[in-house]
Formats: structure tokens, sequence, C-alpha cells
RNA sequence: GGGGAGGUGACGGAGUGGUUGAACGUGCUCGUCUCGAAAACGAGUAGGGCCUGAAAACCCUCGAGGGUUCGAAUCCCUCCCUCCCCGCCA
């Protein structure tokens, strides 16, 4: 969540910042009231409190002193201030209730760079990679189902029978190609994350943590017996991993990566752009995640970007980057770069990546601090993350791209060794 | 699933009703010493709220929530979590 003492020293600059994300902001009139309301009852509760607890002290000097009586009048008088406090207490606690219902929905400040828009019309294609219009023209590609459908590798119609529509199932060379993607993505980064095995089953204050909770609970899939969501991202755990701790400057950057099933429920999606491995509840993903300081923060993130590109370009792959509107920014992110991957086949751009800062409007959810060297106070640290490797889609791109007059897919050369051939043939 | 133990500051670890927000140690910061470092010695060091200068004062916080009491880290209840033993199981 945002700063509140912005809603309250700096109301208008901060209203003009959240209009840019053309998101609905009648209530931070109301947030800004009660956050006023709550401070100025929470004074004078804690007068009240004082008042008390003095009394009990000397009510204990007066008991060790044998002085009962006196003692006895002051524990009547303590009794009424007991009763006002209560009261107080209870409605201290009310408006914090509402406080908190409006600023988790409040979404995060847009960075100042970050270009100004109404929708996607407005995102700005930033540059393309190792794309020529022209090569698509004159060749024919089909739909990577097609391809893989007929190699025997990509099986929807089982998926479907199965779980229903948005699941894939892949098969033999199929399923390797997955495999040696996710080795091949953590391979790449291995030097500069930490790998991270974490759990795919998150309790709510993990899930509220990253900003997903309350505002996408249809997206989330919910066990029924138990509090725990299955993640949408491995950012969820990844960024929990440091909640509630106070981490050392040096220490930072914490640069960590996971390769996790992700689950998303899609909901209102169905039926649009789901052929295929285009939108799929259930994908592998492998997810960078870092922490760092806010002045280590543009450096790392320009860093992040390049890593999420880099698996693109050796793959060989047609690529755009995409540097989303303020309009286009997701609930708790300052700054977006999209990678979109061009997929022959389908003739479409899909994303395949999602590069984005959170400045401290995570973490300060999270609660994960550190101490600056030489300051005696903490502060927030800043988080970013991006999709260093989204399986179905690039499995979908390499393809389409790969495929071959004789109905064979080449396999791109980086994943040949994991692979164990450098292509894959269609069956006799 | 059954039985037992426990959750205290950045970390380890005291503390079973009264001025304890918390001994002691480690770590960290500053200083003395040193050419410099280490060691030694001295001092400081929880987070948040209020206050949009700083500080003081005041309030809250010893897993979370409730209760008993004039007063709770300390007693009672509920929940969460961790560890150990037994059972079951991949």
């Amino acid at each position: 969540m945002i700063d509140p003492n912005l809603l309250i020293h700096d109301f208008d600059a901060t209203v003009q910042r959240l209009a840019r994300k053309k998101t609905d902001l009648e209530f931070l009139n109301r947030t800004r009231f009660l956050l006023l309301e709550r401070r100025n009852m929470q004074q004078q509760l804690d007068e009240k409190r004082a008042t008390m607890n003095k009394s009990s002290k000397e009510i204990g000097g007066l008991l060790q002193s044998g002085q009962t009586e006196a003692a006895e009048e002051r524990k009547a008088t303590v009794a009424m201030l007991k009763e006002e406090i209560a009261a107080l207490e209870e409605q201290v606690r009310k408006a914090e209730e509402q406080v908190d219902y409006f600023l988790l929905r409040i979404p995060n400040l847009p960075a100042d760079d970050c270009p100004d828009g109404d929708g996607e019309a407005d995102n700005v294609i930033v540059r393309t990679h190792n794309y020529n219009e022209a090569d698509y023209r004159d060749r024919s590609y089909r739909p990577h189902w097609d391809v893989a459908g007929d190699l025997g590798i990509y099986d929807g119609d089982r998926a479907s029978k199965i779980s229903g529509s948005m699941f894939s199932l892949l098969r033999g060379e199929g399923a390797r190609l997955l495999r040696a993607l996710v080795h091949f993505g953590l391979a790449i980064n291995a030097d500069t994350y930490e790998e991270i095995a974490p759990p795919h089953f998150v309790r709510t204050d993990t899930f509220t943590a990253t900003g997903h909770l309350p505002k996408f609970e249809v997206e989330a899939y919910k066990l029924r017996d138990d509090d725990l969501w299955a993640i949408p991202t491995g950012e969820v755990p990844l960024m929990s991993l440091h909640r509630d701790e106070i981490l050392d400057e040096d220490d930072l950057p914490r640069r960590y990566m996971a390769y996790t099933v992700c689950f998303r429920r899609e909901a209102g999606s169905a039926g649009k752009d789901t052929r295929g491995l285009q939108r799929l509840h259930e994908f592998q993903k492998v997810e960078l995640v870092k922490v760092c300081t806010p002045e280590q923060a543009p450096a790392e993130y320009a860093a992040l970007l390049a890593d999420a590109e880099r698996p693109l370009q050796l793959l060989g792959l047609p690529y755009r980057v995409v540097d989303l509107c303020t309009a286009d920014l997701t609930f708790s992110s300052a700054r977006v770069h999209d990678l979109e991957v061009y997929a022959p086949g389908i003739d479409r751009w899909l994303e395949v990546s999602s590069v984005g800062v959170f400045t401290d409007f995570q973490t300060r959810r999270g609660n994960i601090r550190y101490r600056p060297k030489g300051s005696k106070k903490v502060a927030f640290t800043h988080a970013m993350n991006g999709s260093g490797l989204a399986t179905p889609r690039v499995w979908a791109a390499v393809i389409e791209h790969g495929q071959q007059a004789d109905g064979s897919v080449k396999i791109p050369e980086p994943l040949v060794p994991f692979m164990g051939t450098d292509v894959i043939r269609p069956k006799t």
C-alpha cells in the first residue's frame, strides 16, 4: 500500500499522481477523512491511558506504604476511566478497520517517467528485436497447436478430458521441451540469482503482502478446507521470503529466482485467445525477484529487464519491449515493461514477461525493511520482479518458429543440451 | 491423528503480577589506543504511533486475539506457528 502520510500531508499531489493511473479515486477523500479522524481519536485515547497508567503506579505506591483506604478510592476513579477507554478503543478499532479497507484498495503511484495513457493503445513500443515483417510474408506458418498436435507432443483433447479447457498436456519431446526451457531459464541466471524452491500454497497474509488480495480474489484458486491459496506466480512466495524482517544494507540487493507452477482462474477470459498454450489455468514459469534499497532500484531494474530479455535473445525469438502506460499498470506497480514474443503461426505478439517495479508498495505491506548504513531509523526496501521464462508461450513460440516443411521442429541451439536432440521429428 | 515442550529485541538468551521496553552476551555504530588493522577499554543501539524540523513527554507492541487485576512479558481462555516423541504415510 502507499504511505498513508501522503494522503494526510500531500493530498493534492498524491491524488494527481494516482489520477494518472485512471482508477476510481472517489474514496480518497473519505480515506483521508478517516485517517484524520482516527488520529484524533487515538490522541484522546492516549491521554486517557496516560492518566490511568499514572494512577495505577500511584495505587501501587499507596498499597506498599499501607494506605489501603486511599488506594481503594483511587481504584474507584480508575474504574470509571477504564470504561471510557474501552469505548474509545472500540471506536478506534472500527476506524482502523475502515481505514485499512480503503488503504488496501489504493493502487501504487505510477513512476514519474511512466508514459501517460488511457489504455492499451497508449503503450509505448520501446524497441523490437530480431523481427522483420518481411520474413513472415513469403512463408506460411501454422499455429503451434497444429504443429505440435501433428507431432503428438501436445494433446489438447486429453487435457480437456482430464481437467477442462485452458489446461495443457504435453507428451514425449513436448514435455521434455518444457523441462528444457525451465532448466535453461534457471541456468542462465544462476550466477546472479539464488534459486529458491518455494511452497505453491500460501496463507492469506502472504497473498495479501504482494497485493493479490483483496483486489484479485476472483483470479485465485483457494483451498476449501484450509487457509491456503494456490500461487499465481512465484513472486508471491518469493516476495514474502523476508516479510517482517529488518535486513542489513550490506545484504542488499537480494536476488532470487524460482521455478514454480502457477495457477490462475482467468475468470472472464474464457474462450478468448485461449486456444493452444496461449492462456492456461496452470503453467510453469521461472520468476525473478529483487529486494533492494531505493538507491539501488534504478540500476537493478535495468538489469532485471535485461535478464528477462536474454533468454529470448539466446533462443533467437523475435520480441518487443513495451513500456506500459499509466492506465495499463498493474495495481501494485509503478512502472512496467512487458516483453512480447512474436508467434508467427497465430500472428500474434504474446506477453511472456511483465517486468515491474513496486517501489515500497509491496514491501510496506509485507513489512520488509532495512537499516541504511549510519542511520538509526529503518526504511522500507524496494522490490521488483519479472518473468525469467514463462514456459507455455515461449514453448509455443519455439514450436511456431522452429517448424519446418516436413512437419519437424528445429530446436534452438541453447536448448539442445537439455533436449538431447536438435530436432523433433514426426513419428513414422 | 495422539502426547509433550515452546514462541521475548538484528541474533542468542534471562525474566512467573508492580515504575522491566525488558538483565547478560553477540552483532552493529561512535570514541580511546594504533602508521593502519586486530585486540582491549569506554559510550550508544527495539519497532511503531503522535509530531510532516529535531528532541522530550506521552501511547502501543514480549506469536495473535480476548479475559482476570488498580496494575500482566509474567495468571486464565481461544487461535496460529515451531520443535520433540508415538502412530500413519509418499
